[in-house]
RNA sequence: GGCGACGUAGCCAAGUGGUAAGGCAGGGCUCUGCAAAAGCCCCAUUCGGCAGUUCAAAUCUGCCCGUCGCCUCCA
């Protein structure tokens, strides 16, 4: 079966066809850098990094651009109010989303335009829109009149009159329709400004730069490009927007064939948002949970659905990537650590890539190579491993050396000499500051013990050992001991 | 108010006409000085509710209830 996907455009699955042999461009729609990226960014870039390495995976010679809208009122206030330049506060946070991305194994996009790069674009787009009629002059900005344009509404599947009636708009006195949007704000005051001849200087407004960056990137003829994607809370306005400025000015409309967006994440069942307390920055989630859980966590859901986060569920996808780990280690051992052949078209993957076919059903795919890994061995391990190999790291979960070495040794923590010390306080610790040493000193002595059968002692010292963050299990080869936090 | 999505065990979630995957949590057992880990086993007669279509419904239809999202900045 071929690949099919959900297409917001047409509201169903359709049969995959690339505009052109062989290739496939992709326009999503990038990070705002004016505040700090969350765990619903998280999940959709993930996403998208995902269709991009199963498009790849399948033969197509993918480029992949993902704009930065580095100008909008947001930052323009966070730099007012921090007192430093909005590209200050961009940069920082885009630097920050760049480096959680990259923990996550997002691969960098082929292209990742900044809007303000754009500015040239983004007047000739805007120039051509006022030529013919679509966009007008105001008094405080250029705006879009969307009552010209007659396909309004059909990617979002609203119409004009229910979105009137909305009323939740407020109506701008220098707009002629409550719904006309801005595509050029003239610069007030203090604000970052460009000279826009014979208009007048200013910023461009929100969705007018994918218009104009896609344009110019994937698409300078004018006859489409193949996948436009995006969270789902971009349908409206943002997609929608996009599309009235691009098609008008189109030698042959549709702007994409294909728009595929993401569904939201919420937490505690909500929205994440500051003023629902429910924020937490991304960096920070990815300091508490391994990057890989998080990505196989989004694995299982579907990647259309909203899905609720929660700290259970969580945990569960990193028993399960401890599972697999495991599974992965017992097989490359198996296999006596021989990787680097090649094995393709087996029925793994066959499986797989019947699952990725039905609209990137990650859950199921998932499920096949979680069965494989665990499945006892019934052939030849080194084809196994380099076929399970192939298809986890198409899932974006690399085995990297994490997964060949048991326990995972995280750094000690800071203050464990001191706080064995403090749990234990005996003759022998005393004077010993070096964490390592004092943990050898600690287990000795407990070995010491229980050598002795001194299970009392050697209780209290494991006991204070789990206090200090040190997990110790006793086996027929001896003791290991991990650090838990 | 309009548009849309969803409602499957304590939690997350797969499954879209043929008789409920999986994970986590929980319970039991094996192993162990004990604990943990690991392994094995158990854990939804039932899919928000009520009607209907059908030989057959979690899956299709209708109505109702509930939750969430978008309609304003948003991945």
């Amino acid at each position: 079966m071929p690949l099919q996907l959900y297409n917001t455009r047409t509201r169903r699955a359709e049969r995959f066809q690339p505009r052109r042999e062989g290739q496939i461009s992709i326009y999503v729609c990038g990070l705002t850098p004016s505040a700090q990226a969350h765990l619903g960014h998280a999940r959709s870039f993930l996403f998208f990094d995902l269709l991009r390495r199963y498009l790849a995976f399948s033969g197509y010679r993918v480029t992949y651009v993902q704009n930065v809208t580095d100008i909008d009122d947001r930052s323009i206030e966070a730099a007012h109010r921090l007192g430093v330049s909005w590209r200050e506060i961009v940069a920082g946070y885009y630097a920050e989303f760049k480096r959680s991305m990259a923990r996550l194994g997002v691969r960098e996009p082929d292209q990742e335009p900044y809007a303000t790069d754009f500015i040239p674009q983004i007047r000739e787009t805007i120039s051509a829109l006022i030529e013919r009629g679509y966009a007008y002059v105001a008094s405080d900005g250029i705006y879009y009149r969307v009552g010209k344009f007659a396909g309004y509404g059909l990617l979002s599947n609203r119409n004009i009159a229910e979105l009137e009636a909305g009323a939740r708009i407020e109506i701008d006195e220098a707009k002629e329709e409550a719904l006309d949007f801005a595509l050029w704000k003239f610069a007030k005051p203090g604000e970052p400004h460009w000279p826009f001849e014979p208009y007048g200087d200013g910023r461009p407004g929100w969705h007018i730069e994918c218009s104009a960056m896609s344009h110019a990137l994937l698409d300078p003829e004018g006859t489409g490009f193949d996948i436009h994607g995006g969270g789902a809370d971009l349908i409206f306005p943002h997609h929608e927007n996009e599309i009235a400025q691009s098609e008008p000015l189109m030698a042959r409309p549709p702007m994409a064939n294909f728009w595929l967006h993401g569904g939201l994440l919420l937490f505690d069942n909500r929205k994440m948002s500051k003023s629902l307390g429910n924020f937490e920055p991304l960096s920070d989630v990815l300091d508490r949970h391994d990057p890989q859980a998080i990505r196989l966590l989004f694995l299982r859901t579907g990647y259309g659905k909203v899905m609720n986060f929660t700290e259970e569920a969580m945990a569960g996808a990193v028993a399960t990537l401890e599972r697999l780990r495991r599974d992965y280690r017992a097989l490359h051992a198996a296999a006596s650590g021989a990787d680097g052949r090649v094995t393709e078209g087996g029925a793994l993957t066959a499986r797989v890539v019947e699952a990725l076919d039905d609209d990137m059903n990650t859950a199921a795919a998932l499920r096949e190579v979680l069965a494989a890994a665990s499945a006892p061995l019934d052939g030849d391990a080194r084809e196994r491993l380099s076929e399970l190999r192939t298809l986890l790291s198409l899932l974006g979960l690399e085995p990297d050396e994490r997964w060949l070495a048991a326990p995972v040794e995280r750094p000690l923590p800071e203050d464990l000499a001191r706080a064995l010390r403090h749990e234990i306080g005996e003759p022998w610790l005393d004077g010993v500051e070096d964490a390592r040493a004092a943990l050898d000193r600690v287990i000795n002595e407990r070995l010491a013990a229980r050598a002795n059968k001194d299970w009392s002692r050697s209780d209290r010292l494991r006991d204070a050992l789990a206090r200090c963050g040190i997990d110790i299990k006793d086996g027929k080869e001896g003791s290991t001991w991990s650090v838990v936090r």
